[in-house]
DNA sequence: AGTCAATATTTATATGATAAGTTAGTGACG
DNA sequence: CGTCACTAACTTATCATATAAATATTGACT
């Protein structure tokens, strides 16, 4: 086998060879994996670190071994869902679709939020946005809250559900954009005055006022992005 | 070892035994597991076995193995992403939740589509329209793939996916509505020219009339759930 | 008390052996 | 020639033992 590469043990490299191969199509579904005598020889480690792959493989319900058959690549079942798991929010292209995705159901939960907001969530949104103003830095923990409490005012808990199934992929990132690179404080500013714009419009019930707010403060969130993004060419 | 039960081998024995035991809490997070040699000698099964099943809890991301020092019980992230993966369809209200959460992301699809649609993707989108003329009746399939052909032409593919995430959630209850009860004739024909307003405006490039014209339509659609909702009380 | 080296513990990997299940071929028998 | 039973080869499952490598612990020494 070629050398061991970095931190790797030898089960996780075979286990990601394999995976490759089942993803390519090298193995096709309903296929028949190479033994284990052939995978030890083929990949020139011991039967342990085969089995230990097999094993894992296995468990992400990618094969399935059977006793004296050999191991069947099992069909794979489309799961859409995962499909947001593992993005790869260190492309700048990626983040940019996610934040265009975001901006649909935002702008869309700005507008449901301004009609059918509870005094208490009328309260929480206030108070996220006094949150961020106290903090002196626009936080992205602070930012991501107040989103998330517009979402929750819409009262379809689907919106909110969304909105942290995207943050958790987005958040890390903007954390570290946040952390390594000074944010002007004349960004700061403008930034706050658009969450105070969006807030002003949902307290007064005024949908179209809300919705055009909020798109466009994710529309200068794109801007941003793609100025970096032109910036690490 | 207790006694095999079914056709589960010693491994997925072992490996659901530690899930039981870091989900109800009795290895919490960053505990140490008992070493190989305690869980050979506790479980009464050979190294082989927990190897193996350690090998599947760490794939599943519940534990992480360090060489020389033990097995440690990782922080369990949470994962928002699956609260999209079971959703209970057989309710009125979360169709209808979601429904919603389908027209704020449709709307903005209808209205990109319209902006960057290309040629090819035009064309698929036709043929979609036809494509559930001809069939007479409204079929779900047919419906769905105007849909996508519409969320493909913002050339975004975040949105098609997302469309994909809540279509294997929606279509099957609609295609088990739509063969039940028969839906009248001018119940169909409305949707078409439904269709048709939409793909007009989005040949047209027409932005605003494009997302109106899908607003409509999946507002009718809301509206034909909650009639649903009332009929069934 | 603090440092450092010897020692013990633990996971990672390799190797050999046995059990048990599946598959394919082989040959006897009709 | 066709069919069926049996066997041989192959494969995964499990056990056992050994060595390497990384970490934790202990104890002596300053």
């Amino acid at each position: 086998m070629a050398e061991r590469s970095k931190g790797k043990s030898l089960v996780e490299m075979l286990r990601d060879r394999l995976h490759a191969d089942i993803t390519s199509g090298r193995y096709a579904p309903g296929d028949r994996l190479p033994s284990e005598a052939q995978l030890t020889a083929e990949h020139g480690v011991s039967r342990t670190v085969v089995r230990e792959a097999v094993a894992a493989l296995r468990a992400d319900g990618l094969v399935d071994p059977q006793r004296g058959a050999g191991v069947f690549v099992i069909e794979p079942k489309v799961d859409p869902v995962a499909a947001f798991r593992d993005v790869d929010t260190d492309r700048l292209s990626t983040m940019i679709e996610l934040l265009e995705l975001r901006t649909a159901v935002e702008v869309e939960a700005a507008g449901l939020a301004a009609q059918r907001r509870a005094p208490a969530q009328e309260e929480k949104i206030v108070s996220a946005l006094k949150q961020i103003g106290q903090s002196g830095e626009v936080s992205a923990d602070a930012d991501f809250s107040l989103h998330l409490a517009i979402a929750d005012a819409t009262n379809n808990p689907r919106f909110s559900q969304f909105l942290q199934m995207l943050g958790a992929q987005v958040i890390p990132r903007q954390a570290l954009e946040n952390s390594n690179r000074k944010v002007p404080k004349e960004y700061q500013d403008l930034l706050q005055q658009e969450h105070e714009a969006i807030v002003s419009a949902i307290l007064d019930g005024d949908e179209q006022r809300a919705r055009d707010a909020m798109r466009q403060h994710l529309k200068g969130s794109q801007t941003r992005y793609r100025a970096l993004l032109r910036e690490a060419r």
